[in-house]
DNA sequence: CGTGTATTTGAACCGCCTCAATCCCTGTGG
DNA sequence: CCACAGGGATTGAGGCGGTTCAAATACACG
């Protein structure tokens, strides 16, 4: 079954070397196979235990990932922001619901079959999926980290730092927060009222800079990790 | 360079009904790439900023994936057992540190390129691949919202019956936990005096019941989730 | 320009962390 | 097989940080 075929360095593009995403587009090769579309405000892309058939690409706006507990409480597990991909599942139906953050937000979907068909066929489509699950993997890991963290106000700090890295920064005029403090709360498992807090503390610490509470200026560089 | 090969539906394998993991040799795909060696309960595996030329996967044992912050804390983001495989990097330098927690854990590793031009060259192994990156951000995506509960009870029983789940229990003689209080209380985020007392709680109100500090004989099935 | 929602602030309570001491498993050597 | 040593686990007391409930303020959208 195994195929010890020799391949010489020329067939190995460099790992996770790949192009940026266009993110009006989402990965270049994977764009014949993708089913562009529009979603609302808070519109649910996916729905916890909807069968796992699709992957899917932010293209612009941001999403959630979450799951609601029945004591009725919502952890978000991965804020997804254009480029980032969501929808890999072992099982199959997905764990974890999905909905829009932004307005307009629009998300490329992938019929799971046909990209992995594909990626049978052609190695480069293999390599674009795998980069893009180390992708996700990593996001978690960073994610995970943060989380663990001690104290409240260096949780918003990463949060608010790794946003700022992930979003775009237009004229130097800072980042546009997607998420409400809610959003940060169950992202983060504290209260929203201490995330308040925290900003408030990491604004007079003058660690950063609003313009407005949804408007990041300036973060200074991370003093921890 | 990229091969369009016409591949019918039959050489498409249901997505994850992979082979269950040989506990003794990783995936069977693989195996032809497995270099095995053997470690010493803790003793470092990968060193956190070691070049990430390979992938892992645990055969047998466990080891722990962390970081050392600079205030001394240790925060580990993945308990690793066997079938499950490490390594995966965005960067191309390792993030996080691993090493093994049992004695006499034993892990395979794989040079990255060459399996990825297995990968390139068979799309069995590509899969074999993709499985496994989407075993591992489920694994982190179940820690995360873990983490994200709570009280500290809760964290840890969620943990323990995940690592019953993982673990083998063989006669029903329950599970031996492979990991230390301290070593729960850095995944958890938590002290290790609030996971021992946690534990203590836990044994009271009947949710588990332990053998000894290391042996989980039962555990009540999740009441949230 | 007004209304509804998001955000901020306040006060009291509770749970977890910290520091410390004790107990108890486990593995080693006699 | 037993005694002992050393690290792991448990328990205790006190302080702090975060949650909760509640209210005021500021922002954004129509």
């Amino acid at each position: 079954m195994s195929m010890h075929v020799t391949v010489g360095p020329a067939a190995l593009t460099p790992f996770l070397a790949a192009e940026p995403v266009q993110a009006s587009t989402g990965p270049q090769i994977l764009r014949p196979f993708a089913r562009i579309k529009r979603w609302p405000r808070d519109q649910d892309i996916v729905y916890q235990g909807n069968s796992a058939d699709d992957w899917y690409c932010v293209i612009s706006g941001a999403c959630r990932q979450y799951m609601v507990r029945p004591d009725g409480r919502r952890r978000i597990v991965d804020i997804l922001l254009p480029g980032d991909f969501f929808g890999f599942t072992v099982e199959t139906a997905h764990r974890f619901a999905v909905q829009a953050i932004a307005a307009d937000t629009i998300v490329a979907s992938y019929s799971r079959s046909q990209i992995e068909a594909a990626a049978d066929a052609d190695p480069l489509v293999a390599r674009a999926i795998r980069e893009r699950t180390i992708s996700t993997i990593a996001r978690l890991q960073e994610h995970l980290l943060v989380v663990g963290t001690m104290t409240a106000a260096e949780k918003v700090r990463a949060f608010l730092s790794n946003m700022f890295d992930r979003l775009p920064n237009r004229r130097g005029s800072g980042i546009t927060l997607p998420v409400s403090r809610y959003d940060i709360a169950d992202q983060l498992g504290i209260s929203a009222e201490t995330v308040s807090r925290a900003i408030t503390e990491l604004r007079v610490l003058g660690t950063i800079h609003l313009g407005s509470p949804r408007n990041l200026q300036t973060i200074e560089p991370r003093y921890l990790d």
